[in-house]
DNA sequence: TTGGTAAGTCTCCGTGTGGTGACATATGCT
DNA sequence: AGCATATGTCACCACACGGAGACTTACCAA
């Protein structure tokens, strides 16, 4: 008997490496990106700062590990939405696509972080997160897309970024002060409010003649 | 012959206080809300940071100043818009605001910042900023409204507020990333772009059958 | 003139940060 | 076995931060 220990295998550094990356998210989503540092994520994942530089070479590498893994979180997040079938006209797809990341971003504290960083901060630290994120979007739209397409006349692209962009400073502005242009948005009924206006201002733009009501 | 200095009356508290304020503003603007200190308001303005905490009492008095100056600081943003005349439709005043945020936005470093500190923070220090801003802008709508109404079966306060949000959003990620969603956000035909959008976006909400394009 | 008070400047402190080097220990290979 | 290497831990550095205290200087009213 060399040892009661059973096997720390290589001493356990993919351990060691899943801690920090999950710390790292943790204090991402927690005290967001300010705060966010070698210092804090360490000290969270009860292991010396040295080991990010050693195995991230910084807390960039630990952001882009993190960005790595955002797009498989985007998935799971919006997976429900896919498993409701195929959409029938391209509207409901928007539709869906903006309703759930509503839902997305209302339950994820993570991807709130992150999404308000990358409009605080042009660095370059934050690329990779921007990139990881808007591919993981752009292709589970593609995903269940299908072979629907948009209403011509209308630009397509740029309305859904401009429904996405709402969405997501809804949440944010929700999340960090409750209200936004007087608008309260707090508890449920706030946001069932924020979700018809989603849906009608996709019905507006997409089905041209407005639809019963 | 005294001293060969003029005459620094009241040893020039005033030009002090404005100097911190300007000073703040300039920081805020430029480095962001991040990097935002006594420290560096100080060194801008070239006094001891002693002084803020006699003046100010602290850095939130600053805030707060700014605060202060910052309703004025949008209406002036927003004045050549209200000299365009009173506007026929309810969409037209819409669209009006949703445009002239737009260039406000895109032209005033501190608006931005302030916009993005907002979103990224829910201390009590942006609070007041959060206010003002709001306020200015509600304002700003009540004046130009005039007695026009929104079209019946419309939740004109949202559907406002949703597009504010977008507006906000877009030009925060195009001044951050230069892209947002996979359109780009950067030379001005890419901005032409997000105009005719907002206009479609507007006139698709609020001229109930699309209006000939 | 004198004294009180406000203005302005200086130093100093404790703390936290990102980052580096040194050192002991364990592991795998030959 | 022995050795090189990977691993984990510690101390340490320079720096910036927010903040307080002490000090000199100017003003203004008795």
């Amino acid at each position: 008997m060399p040892k009661e220990k059973v096997l720390p295998r290589t001493r356990d550094r993919e351990a060691k490496e899943r801690a920090l990356i999950e710390s790292a998210k943790n204090v991402l989503a927690e005290v967001g990106f300010q705060g966010f540092g070698v210092n804090a994520v360490a000290r969270a994942a009860a292991c010396d700062k040295q080991l990010i530089y050693r195995y991230f070479g910084g807390i960039e590498g630990l952001v882009e590990a993190i960005g790595a893994e955002l797009g498989l979180r985007l998935r799971d997040r919006l997976a429900p939405l896919a498993a409701m079938g195929k959409p029938a006209r391209y509207s409901d797809l928007v539709q869906r696509m903006a309703l759930g990341l509503l839902q997305a971003l209302r339950d994820d504290a993570l991807l709130r972080r992150i999404a308000a960083w990358e409009v605080s901060d042009g660095s370059p630290l934050v690329a990779s997160l921007t990139l990881a994120r808007s591919k993981g979007m752009t292709q589970w739209m593609m995903e269940t897309r299908g072979d629907l397409k948009p209403p011509p006349g209308v630009d397509a692209p740029g309305a859904n970024a401009f429904i996405i962009a709402a969405v997501q400073h809804l949440v944010l502005a929700g999340s960090a002060a409750g209200a936004f242009a007087g608008m309260a948005l707090r508890d449920e009924k706030d946001w069932e409010r924020v979700r018809t206006l989603i849906k009608s201002m996709v019905a507006a733009v997409y089905d041209a003649p407005k639809p019963a009501q």
